[in-house]
DNA sequence: TATGAATGAGGCTTCATTCAT
DNA sequence: GATGAATGAAGCCTCATTCAT
C-alpha cells in the first residue's frame, strides 16, 4: 500500500498508464454523452463502451457529473485556446478570425459541441459553450469599444449574446447537417452579420414607420 | 347514462371543474419546470405546488411527459397564433413586426419560454420553441424569395436559423435580466439584423482580404 | 335525512331499486372477474361496464372483496341448494346424481365456476369451490359409512379429495371446451369413478408387484 | 477484455459467487410466494428474507413474474425428468410408477408444487404444474392406445384430466397435513383409479337405471 | 489498479377508497 | 342515492455509487 497522492509523480509509467485510462473514459463518455443526453446516458453504458469495468469509472471521477463536466470544460479550453492563439498578435482582430476558427473547431468536434450546447444543466452555467462565447464576444466588444473600434453608445451586452445567438445557430445546423464547410459558414454568417444578407425592406423598421 | 365520451359536455359544473384543476396542474407544472429543469422536476413537488394529491395528477396526464409536452405545445400554439394575427393583413411583413410580437410574448412568459428552450429533448424536436422559429422564419423567407424581396440566391435555410440564434439570444438574456422592454429589445435586434450595430471594420471579411 | 338502517323494510321500492342495481354491480363484477381475475380487474372498470360511477360500488360493498366473495358464496350457495333439492327426499343418494347435478349447474355458469376454482385467495379458502365440493363430499360419503354403504376402513377425506378433483378436472375441460355436454360428461365420469375407464394393467399396483 | 458475453465461463469464482446468489433469492422467493401467493408478495420482502438488497433482484431477473416463472418452470423440469427417469426402460409404464414418482416429488417440494398449482396466471398456463400433468398423462394414454393397453373408444383427453384431478387433489391434501406418505397415498389413489374404493351402489349409474 | 456484484434511496405510477356535490 | 374527482399509500423498478476481492 504505497498508494500516495503523489503516486503519479513518483511513477511516470503508472501516470501514463492511468491518463490513457482517463482518456479511454472520456472518449467513451463524449459518445455516449453526445448520443444520448446526459440523463439517458448510463455509467454502466459508458464504461462498457470504454471496455473497462463500471468501478473503475470512480477511480477517475468522483461521480456522474464530473465525466461530463471535464468533457465540456477542456472541450470548450481547447477552443479558448485555438482562438486566443489565432487572434494572438493581430493588431485588429475581427469577428471574422473568431468565427472561422470557432467553426473551424465547432465542425471538427461536433458531438463535443452538442452536449456542450445542449443540457442547460444549472450548476453548469459556466461551463456551458454559450457563456464561453457570450463572455468572449463580450470582452472583445469592450476592447473594441476601448479602441474604439466600436461606438461607446452601444449595447455589448445584448451584441455579444446577438453574435452568440447566430454564431450557435450555425453551429446547430451541423447536427443535422454535414454541409457547408466551415468556411463558406464563415462566409454566410459574415454576410449575415454585415447586414448584406437581408434586405432593409424584408427588415424593416421599430417602431414601425407611419407608413408601414 | 354513464358512458358516453362526451360526459363533460353533460355537466358543465364538473366540467369546468375539471379544467380549472388541469389549469392548476399546469401552472405548477409550468413553474417548477421552469425552476429545476425536466429531468430534476418530480410528480410530487408538482402536484404539491399545485395543492393537490399526487395521483390526481394521472388523472389529466398520462405520464411525467405529458404534462411537459402540453404545456410547450400550448404555449408554443398561442405564440403562433399571436404571430400569425399581427401578420395576417399586412402586404409585406416584416421581420421588425416578427420580432416584436415575439418578444413581447416572450418577456411576458418567460418561464415557458425557458421550457420551450431548455431541454433538447429528443422526441419533442417538434414542439421546440427553437423549431417553431426556424420553420416560421423558413417559411417566411421563402414567401419573400417568391415576391422577390429577397435574392433568390440566399441560402434561407441558413438565414432562418440565423435569425433565430439572434431572437433566442435575446430571449435568453431576459432569463437573468428584467431589462430593456421587448420595444427596447426589438429595436436593437432590429439594428443588429440591418447591420447598422456592428462597424464592417470589426465584422472583417472572409476570406480575409490581403490587407488583414 | 331519513337514511335509516331499515330504510329498506320501510320502503319497498327503493328496496327494489337497491336490489336491481346491487344486482348489475353484481353482474358486472362477474363479468370481469370471469374474464381478467380478481387481481387485474379493477372498481373503475366494473362499474363502467354496470354503467354506473365508481362511488356507488362502496354503496353496495364494503371492499373489492366483498362483491368477489359475494358472488362466489351465493353462487355457491345456489349450487349447494340444488345439489341439495336433488338428493333430498332419495334413499340412498348417489355420486351419479351428485355428479350430474353439479355438471349442469357448472356447464351452465362457466364463468361463476371459473372464479371459484380460479384464485386461491387465501382468506377465502372457505368459500371456495373446492372447499364446498370436499365438505360435501366428506359428510356424504361419512354418511354412508355410517349406512354401511361404505367400508369403515375407507379414508373418507382422501376418497373426497379424489372425487373432487375428478369433478373438478372435469369442469377445467370446459373452461377450454363446449363438449361433451353435462350429461355425457356425467357418463364418463360415472365409467371413471367405477373402475372401468381404466385397464388394471395400466393402472398397476403399489407396491410393484415383484413381476414388474 | 471485458466486453464478452462468456465472462462467466472467465471468472469460475465470480460464476459460482453468482449463482449462489441467483440461488438465494429464487429460494427466498419460492418461500413468500408459496406462503402469501405472488400478488400479495413483494420483491422488497423476498430480498429481505435472502438477506440482500432490493436493487441486487433485478440484477437476476428482469421483472418480478421473472422469478415465478422460473422457479415453476425450472421445479416442473426437475419433475419432467423424474417421471421420465422412472418410466425409461420400463416395458409397460404403469399409473402406479408415474403417481409414485409425482408423489416422491411433491411431498418432497411442497411449497413449490403448492405455487405450480396456485395462480392460475394467464401466460403461464403453459408451465403450469397442471397442464404438465395432464400433457403427460395425455400422451402416455395414447401410447397406450397405440399399444392396445387402452380401448380406442376411451376419451383420452378427458381421462387426462380426470387423474390429474385426482392426482393434484392428493397433493392438495398434503398442503395442510403430513401425512399419510407418497407411499401410502400412491396406495391409496391406487386403489381409487382401480374402481376398488368406491362400491358400485355408492356411485350409480348414469342415466339413472329405472330402479333408482 | 481493476472489477462487477451489491446497495438502497428515490422516482414514477396504480388503484382501492373517500367525500363534497 | 348517485357521482366522479381527489387522495395517498404502496409497489415496482432504475441507477449512481460503494466495496470486497
Amino acid at each position: 500500500m504505497k498508494s500516495d497522492a503523489t503516486a503519479d509523480a513518483n511513477n511516470p509509467a503508472l501516470s501514463r498508464r492511468r491518463a490513457r485510462t482517463r482518456g479511454e473514459i472520456l472518449a467513451a463518455a463524449r459518445a455516449v454523452f453526445a448520443e444520448k443526453g446526459y440523463h439517458e446516458a448510463g455509467i454502466a453504458e459508458i464504461m462498457q463502451r470504454a471496455d473497462l469495468g463500471v468501478g473503475t469509472y470512480y477511480l477517475y471521477f468522483r461521480d456522474k457529473h464530473e465525466a461530463f463536466v471535464t468533457l465540456i470544460s477542456e472541450g470548450l479550453a481547447g477552443l479558448r485556446n485555438r482562438v486566443l492563439a489565432q487572434l494572438d498578435g493581430v493588431a485588429e482582430p475581427t469577428l471574422a478570425l473568431a468565427a472561422h476558427t470557432i467553426f473551424t473547431a465547432a465542425y471538427e468536434e461536433r458531438d463535443l459541441f452538442r452536449l456542450a450546447l445542449m443540457d442547460r444543466n444549472e450548476s453548469l452555467q459556466t461551463w456551458n459553450a454559450r457563456s464561453l462565447l457570450i463572455d468572449g464576444f463580450t470582452q472583445a466588444l469592450l476592447q473594441a469599444q476601448t479602441d474604439a473600434r466600436l461606438p461607446a453608445s452601444a449595447s455589448v451586452a445584448l451584441l455579444a449574446r446577438f453574435i452568440t445567438g447566430v454564431i450557435t445557430g450555425a453551429i446547430n445546423w451541423w447536427f443535422e447537417h454535414d454541409t457547408p464547410s466551415p468556411d463558406e459558414m464563415t462566409a454566410q454568417v459574415l454576410s449575415f452579420l454585415g447586414g448584406g444578407a437581408l434586405p432593409a425592406s424584408l427588415v424593416g423598421t421599430w417602431p414601425p414607420t407611419s407608413g408601414a
